[in-house]
RNA sequence: GGUCGCUUAGCUCAGUUGGGAGAGCAUCGCCCUUACAAGGCGAGGGUCGCUGGUUCGAGCCCAGCAGCGACCACCA
């Protein structure tokens, strides 16, 4: 083995042989698991979200593998409607086509062409993450058999009722020319104004000639269809029913009254513009006023507009309708005023209220045993307070708006006649065959689905639904969906809706909300901001340069760039080092607690690549060490060390278990971590070395020890595997020979994950480490305050104590010169005076090092000062609990006694620093 | 307006029925001790946002306040 761990050299040959031997298949064996992959865009690539969050279901799958479950890891990606036809039109664009000027078959082609181009670049980067779902299954969600299962989901729906045709008022995206779902729909603060416009009574009072109502967007007026009062209102109720001479458009509109109108707010007075509002169009319905559509579909005003507005965009026709009334002095005040501004999430285009036909599904009725699946705990919400978010949006849901007029998707399955009828079916012929249609013109809906609609019905129809089959049997409901909050309504609400609807069972059965990977400020990671990292420049590195250059490339804002390029010249004078895949998930795992906002800090990646260098090199210890496989069958005494550290490891493999049963990847990750460096690495190892080099132990001690060392080391190879899964197979391999497994056992990902067994938890041996530790770490303290050089050896004497103490010195006696670099141990005898020495406390027991030329008189003083005010303290404080009666009488008697006992070791221990420092202090 | 969350060491964060404040990174000192300088050994550093309450006892429970954040809805 290399003396450092170099990630390189060994990744990616695992890979391909983890895939040769089709390991990453379900074995068809044992209890079913199973996670359904969240589809990535198939046009996009892995960003630090997809990689996290793909390393805590690699993390899962690799696991429940090793415990012999029948695992599946469903990968694929989806087609993304608006984001990918977006990117592509782009690209044509800048070839100066339109995709009208293509045409819908061509310009699909195109698309077709583009995702086939560039769809395999999320899989390949999953693969440098080291992922393992079964790829044999790759599910696209245009595949033939998940686009049969769209139209099947869309023809039952239409049938219950459950899907409906309608015209109303929709979000429009006047960029793109198609309707949004509510979702889709993003609001932000902005600063407008608040334009007062008077409008002409018809017939004029003593007290009113006009009426002044507030708007944000002036341009609806020529829409208007009434003026609404609140009917309390008395300033205005005499006038209800009365008309309004509309200015600018020559029509006379009613004044209503509506209890929706607040008094207070403006003037009391609203206009109300059925068409382009959905409370106007709420309240339309209401008092049946006429909806009349004044835009078209570029937010251009139409013709049913007076003529002047004819082709105005809506923001010009804002600007002179503004003009117009103050030109009429119908203008009455504008006052600054923030609003709330609807933008589409993907065009950021002012997206209008908007009146057209329209396909929805009935949310509410799918909506009800949705809720009650979370509600009666048969869906687990993890951590369990997202439930709270999930059932806000659904008690309160909307019909979904499903239809998008793009050409990238699922086409609608519904074709119309020349009079209007509407037939839904698989296909044209199955429509006309059904509906003895004959040779009647049929044409079908030019509208496609939702991205979501499919991707909703993601984790059946990758099973074979609507086919009714083993896999579908075996592995639905899936164990556990892990995804982000930000799509809990536009996904996972959706998926337990019509996963629900149609299989009659949940999708999954746990949700793991992970947090969102921001930097490591807390910022948004975005292209905009120039933060971004890119997961695969962790595991290979990057040079500045090239980071530089790619964070400033296709930017939304050119002028950012140069600030951009500086901050991370300044971040990274040396670009990015190459961490490898492995210290990347680890990090991630580590990351991984239960805060929703997870902040990205490169220096835990620098860690942890140490850590997977720590292994390493423990390992290349084992192997300097163990020649051979011998010690298999050798005559085997394990020591209290070999005792010792399996005991630990038993506490390790419990605590990860527990912790991974919750989703607490962090504590597993903190867990494996203390284990490898504190205990192996830092004590066992060091233990191990005076048994294997000195003659002082026999054979059958060396071959406990080596046992000892290659078996625990293959445990925690194992218990590293799901998070680290390359170097710990890179290791495996290598220390394979000096195990009993022979070479067709298989590779690590295959073996068996270390079961928990409470006969190898060894209490009297972890006394036995806990004291040694003890006395090694208070020499070491004595050493390096009096600054004693480590090589120095020392003789030290032990006083008072017990047997027992006694036994520990005698049996312990090689590993404490080794591990504190002594010379002798002496005992000091009860009645013998005891020299001038520092001292260190080990329970009872005291640790003298006789101060003769070796230890400064002021130095040992003011660290024992220290030792004895800690002390002070601690006694002071116990003491005062225990003279409170209150506390003596109410609080539990093991606490009690637990206090008591502490406040006796205090004093003791106390009273041999004091004896001892004034024994220093005469000197 | 509604819902949810956060505030603990210089930084990023753990802290599991309320019972001695922890980790990683950073900092300081000593050490090339035959696995590892991406290392070893040791050290310093926190009135747990503020105020009050419950309790023998509060980082943890309750109330209020302050600051930060997310989501949902929205009055023209």
């Amino acid at each position: 083995m290399e003396t450092a761990y170099n990630p390189h050299a060994i990744e990616q040959d695992w890979y391909q042989r983890w895939l040769a031997s089709e390991a990453f298949k379900p074995s068809g064996e044992g209890q079913p698991y199973c996670i359904m992959i969240p589809p990535p865009n198939v046009t996009g690539s892995l960003h630090m979200g997809h990689a996290f969050q793909h390393t805590i279901m690699d993390a899962l799958t690799r696991y429940h593998r090793m415990k012999g479950d029948n695992t599946l890891w469903q990968p694929g990606t989806d087609h993304a409607g608006i984001a990918t036809q977006m990117v592509v039109e782009r690209l044509l664009n800048a070839e100066g086509i339109k995709r009208q000027d293509l045409g819908r078959e061509k310009f699909l082609e195109r698309v077709w062409e583009w995702k086939n181009h560039s769809g395999g670049t999320i899989s390949e980067q999953m693969k440098r993450l080291g992922d393992s779902p079964d790829w044999s299954r790759e599910a696209f969600t245009m595949d033939d058999n998940l686009s049969h299962a769209v139209r099947e989901t869309f023809i039952q729906l239409y049938q219950e009722g459950l899907i409906y045709r309608g015209k109303r008022l929709v979000n429009w995206d006047p960029v793109f020319h198609t309707a949004v779902s509510d979702l889709e729909v993003i609001s932000t603060e902005e600063q407008g104004h608040l334009w007062h416009l008077r409008y002409p009574l018809t017939n004029p009072d003593g007290d009113h000639t006009y009426l002044v109502v507030a708007t944000t967007r002036p341009e609806t007026m020529l829409g208007d269809q009434a003026v609404a009062v609140h009917p309390d209102d008395e300033r205005y109720k005499h006038l209800v029913g009365q008309t309004i001479e509309l200015p600018l458009c020559n029509r006379q509109i009613p004044i209503i009254a509506d209890d929706y109108v607040d008094m207070e707010f403006g003037t009391g007075c609203v206009k109300i513009t059925p068409a382009h509002d959905f409370n106007d169009y709420d309240m339309g319905k209401r008092h049946n006023l006429e909806l009349l559509n004044i835009l078209t579909e570029d937010a251009k005003i139409n013709t049913n507009a007076p003529a002047d507005f004819h082709g105005l965009d809506r923001y010009d026709a804002r600007k002179k309708i503004i003009s117009d009334f103050e030109a009429l002095g119908l203008l009455d005040e504008i006052k600054p005023h923030t609003l709330m501004v609807p933008r589409g999430d993907r065009s950021q285009a002012v997206v209008e209220p908007f009146l057209t036909d329209q396909w929805y599904v009935d949310a509410k009725t799918l909506a009800k045993p949705a809720i009650e699946a979370v509600e009666s705990g048969e869906i687990k919400f993890v951590p369990e307070n997202w439930d709270k978010t999930y059932y806000q949006w659904m008690h309160n849901i909307q019909d979904w708006c499903i239809s998008r007029q793009l050409w990238w998707g699922h086409r609608i399955p519904a074709w119309y006649d020349d009079e209007g009828n509407v037939f839904v079916g698989q296909s044209e012929e199955e429509v006309r065959a059904k509906h003895e249609l004959g040779d009647r013109v049929l044409k079908q809906d030019d509208d496609v689905l939702d991205t979501w609609f499919s991707s909703g019905l993601w984790p059946m129809a990758t099973l074979g639904w609507p086919e009714q089959n083993k896999d579908l049997e075996t592995f639905l409901p899936t164990s556990v969906l892990v995804t982000g909050f930000d799509i809990i309504f536009f996904w996972v609400a959706r998926m337990i809706m019509l996963g629900m609807k149609f299989t009659g069972k949940v999708p999954f059965k746990e949700i793991y909300i992970t947090g969102l990977i921001r930097d490591e400020h807390g910022q948004k990671m975005s292209k905009s901001k120039g933060n971004v990292l890119d997961p695969i420049d962790i595991i290979d590195g990057i040079e500045l340069d090239a980071l530089v250059q790619k964070r400033t490339t296709g930017m939304m804002n050119p002028q950012d760039a140069e600030k951009i390029a500086a901050r991370t010249k300044e971040q990274f004078p040396e670009g990015i080092n190459s961490y490898g895949t492995d210290a990347l998930r680890f990090t991630f795992c580590a990351l991984a607690s239960t805060s929703r906002d997870i902040n990205f800090d490169l220096h835990r990646v620098a860690g942890y690549r140490n850590f997977c260098n720590k292994l390493w090199n423990a390992a290349r210890f084992v192997l300097m060490n163990v020649e051979n496989n011998d010690h298999v069958n050798a005559e085997k005494t394990y020591g209290v060390a070999d005792r010792w550290i399996k005991s630990r490891l038993q506490s390790t493999i419990q605590d990860f278990e527990t912790h991974l049963a919750t989703y607490r990847f962090d504590l597993c990750a903190q867990t494996l971590y203390e284990f490898v460096w504190n205990e192996y690495c830092d004590w066992y190892l060091e233990l191990a070395k005076p048994v294997l080099y000195s003659d002082n132990f026999d054979a059958a001690q060396k071959a406990g020890t080596t046992d000892t060392l290659i078996s625990v080391l293959d445990q925690m190879l194992r218990l590293l595997h799901p998070f680290m899964p390359f170097i710990t197979e890179e290791i495996w391999q290598t220390v394979r020979p000096l195990s009993s497994l022979t070479a067709d056992d298989g590779d690590l990902l295959v073996q068996s994950f270390p079961e928990y067994s409470s006969d190898a938890i060894d209490t009297e041996a972890e006394q036995v480490i806990e004291w040694l530790k003890a006395v090694v770490i208070g020499i070491r303290t004595i050493r390096s305050e009096n600054n004693i050089a480590p090589s120095k050896p020392l003789a030290v004497l032990f006083a008072k104590g017990d047997d027992s103490h006694r036994e520990m010195a005698q049996s312990q006696h090689d590993y404490l010169c080794k591990l504190a670099r002594l010379e002798s141990i002496d005992w000091l005898t009860d009645d013998a005076e005891a020299p001038a020495a520092a001292t260190a406390l080990a329970g009872d027991m005291e640790i003298l090092i006789p101060m003769a030329g070796l230890i400064d008189k002021t130095v040992e003083l003011e660290r024992l000062d220290k030792e004895i005010d800690k002390l002070s303290n601690d006694i002071k404080r116990l003491s005062g609990k225990l003279n409170n009666e209150n506390f003596v009488s109410k609080a539990p008697e093991s606490v009690v006694a637990k206090e008591r006992a502490k406040l006796e070791e205090a004093e003791s221990a106390l009273s041999k620093l004091q004896t001892n420092r004034a024994q220093i202090e005469a000197l």
